[in-house]
RNA sequence: GGCGGGGUAGCCAAGUGGUAAGGUCGGGGUCUGCAAAACCUCUAUUCGCGGGUUCGAUUCCCGCCCCCGCCUCCA
């Protein structure tokens, strides 16, 4: 049993998709807007999202997953206006950008991502705002702008638990918007204004543009449907986004949006929020920089729960780096077990695997163990923590050669069906003919007992990302960090 | 002021009404030409603070303190 925690209720809810057949899964998660590059925060959110769709094909659910892309708003007009390019031109490096992080990060790719601009998108968005007119949950103000009125819907405020009357402005938004009938009527439909250049959609009410809550309530409903199993973002979101996607949607099809309503936590940085003023703003493409890999960015991100702050550090970029390490050198081992026999077949009875005999164990059955952990609310920590002890256990028994070719196998197929979830497994880049080379040299100098010469070239290798362990077996190379 | 999330070892972090997983860092050891990896071992009488309930609380209840966030277009 799959339990998520439901922003809505407050609570930790037992997941059941709305398909009769208990089977499939739609899910929809709100994308970036392409003003610029995504930074790290962002990618906690889409690590998130991508951990939880990961665990529920473990599950055997077949998730249907969509993500926007929001490719029209303030932000990105008045980014081509300073650039002095049109808008889809100012974009669209951002929008490749972002699709080559995703990649970066094992990210799943959704099974589409919409675009605010699309003229089907932008149909939908007109047509959705038509029918809130008709039902007098919108009205055009003397700015000609559409608004939603909230005082018509009366579960608004019910996702972020706001008492409407209890707010009070933060003063972070400009409210000249004296047309409106009250204060929190969101926007539906821009009306054209000048600084907004060539960027205009005819529409019943005159030109102008979406307003950004509209866009996702039409995208989803589109292309899922008019309700939803999953919906997630960061916890920024809950109000007024997604409110207000609930008051736009549920205003329109009179049904439930959406069923379970999953939030992450904010990033922060070095103990602080992250901000451009403070100067510990990053990118995906500055951590990179810097030598890390994408899975190695992968990792730090994905390590604490979703719902509690996480805390970026080049600290725990280190850490994420050497717990890596250990989680390599454990598959390269079993590897190289597996390949001291011929036509290995793994040990049938993955149960009888279970490390029962010591009494220091706490993982009994590893195997059920790390999935019902990730069943908790996608506790990740626990399951991580089952991970590195059977790490630490199937190590411990090879190194007293209890563990045959079998077995070896079977507890790799166990970290391939692991390694499906975390996506966090390394590579080992192709051995160059230079690394080959000096690899050899190295041979050649330990079998003449030249220490020195040998130990120059093992610091030769390791300038190079590489290193070189000495073992019974004879000189092993691998690549260390990054990769 | 309202509504959330969090405060567990140097750092990151799981967890349960019955006496603190795991990762990382650091010390010691086995192994090694030396290393590395691996393994063994040491490092929280203690879980923000103060009360209460209980045979027993880090875990339940009450109060308080601190950090982060949202309060009308920031994941």
């Amino acid at each position: 049993m799959i339990r998520l925690f439901n922003t809505y209720s407050r609570t930790l809810e037992e997941f059941r998709p709305l398909d009769p057949a208990g089977r499939e899964v739609k899910m929809y998660t709100c994308g970036p807007t392409v003003y610029s590059h995504a930074h790290i925060g962002n990618f906690r959110a889409y690590v998130f999202e991508d951990l939880l769709q990961r665990h529920l094909e473990l599950r055997g659910f077949k998730v249907r997953r969509v993500m926007n892309i929001t490719d029209v708003d303030d932000k990105t007009i008045r980014g081509s206006r300073e650039a002095g390019v049109p808008l889809a031109e100012f974009t669209a490096p951002f929008k490749k950008a972002f699709f080559e992080d995703l990649e970066t990060l094992r990210i799943k790719r959704a099974d589409s991502f919409p675009e605010a601009t699309d003229p089907r998108e932008i149909g939908k968005m007109i047509e959705m705002i038509g029918t809130l007119l008709e039902r007098g949950l919108a009205y055009q103000a003397e700015d000609k702008s559409v608004y939603f009125r909230i005082n018509k819907f009366p579960d608004y405020g019910k996702l972020a638990h706001f008492d409407l009357a209890e707010l009070r402005s933060t003063g972070r938004v400009q409210s000249d918007e004296y047309d409106k009938e009250n204060i929190g009527d969101f926007a539906l439909w821009k009306a054209w204004d000048e600084v907004d250049g060539a960027v205009k959609w005819e529409s019943p009410w005159g030109a102008g543009r979406p307003g950004w809550h509209i866009e996702c309530s039409a995208m989803a409903t589109q292309l899922l449907g008019e309700q939803l199993d999953i919906h997630c973002g960061g916890v920024d979101n809950i109000f007024p986004h997604h409110e207000a996607e609930i008051a736009q949607t549920e205003g329109c099809t009179g049904k439930q949006f959406v069923r379970y309503w999953l939030h992450c936590a904010h990033l922060m940085v070095e103990g602080q929020k992250m901000a451009k003023s403070l100067g510990n703003f990053y990118t995906l493409r500055d951590v990179i920089a810097k030598g890390y890999s994408g899975r190695e960015v992968r990792y730090a991100l994905m390590r604490v729960h979703y719902r509690a702050p996480l805390n970026f550090t080049w600290e725990g970029m280190e850490e994420a780096r050497q717990a890596l390490a250990r989680v390599d050198d454990w598959a390269r081992r079993l590897g190289g077990k597996v390949e001291e026999e011929e036509n290995v077949q793994p040990a049938s009875a993955l149960d009888g695997l279970r490390r029962g005999e010591r009494p220091t164990s706490n993982v009994q059955h590893p195997m059920e163990e790390f999935e019902a952990a990730l069943d908790d609310d996608l506790n990740i920590s626990g399951a991580l923590g089952i991970l590195f002890e059977t790490i630490r256990e199937t190590n411990r028994r090879i190194d007293a050669g209890e563990i045959d070719a079998s077995e070896a196998k079977a507890w790799l197929e166990w970290w391939e069906r692991v390694d499906r979830v975390l996506a966090i497994s390394g590579e080992d880049g192709a051995l160059t003919a230079e690394i080959l080379a000096l690899g050899e040299a190295r041979m050649q100098a330990r079998l003449a007992k030249d220490w020195r010469k040998s130990d120059e070239l093992r610091d030769e290798l390791a300038a190079r990302g590489w290193e070189a362990r000495d073992t019974k077996d004879g000189q092993k190379i691998t690549r260390r960090g990054g990769a």
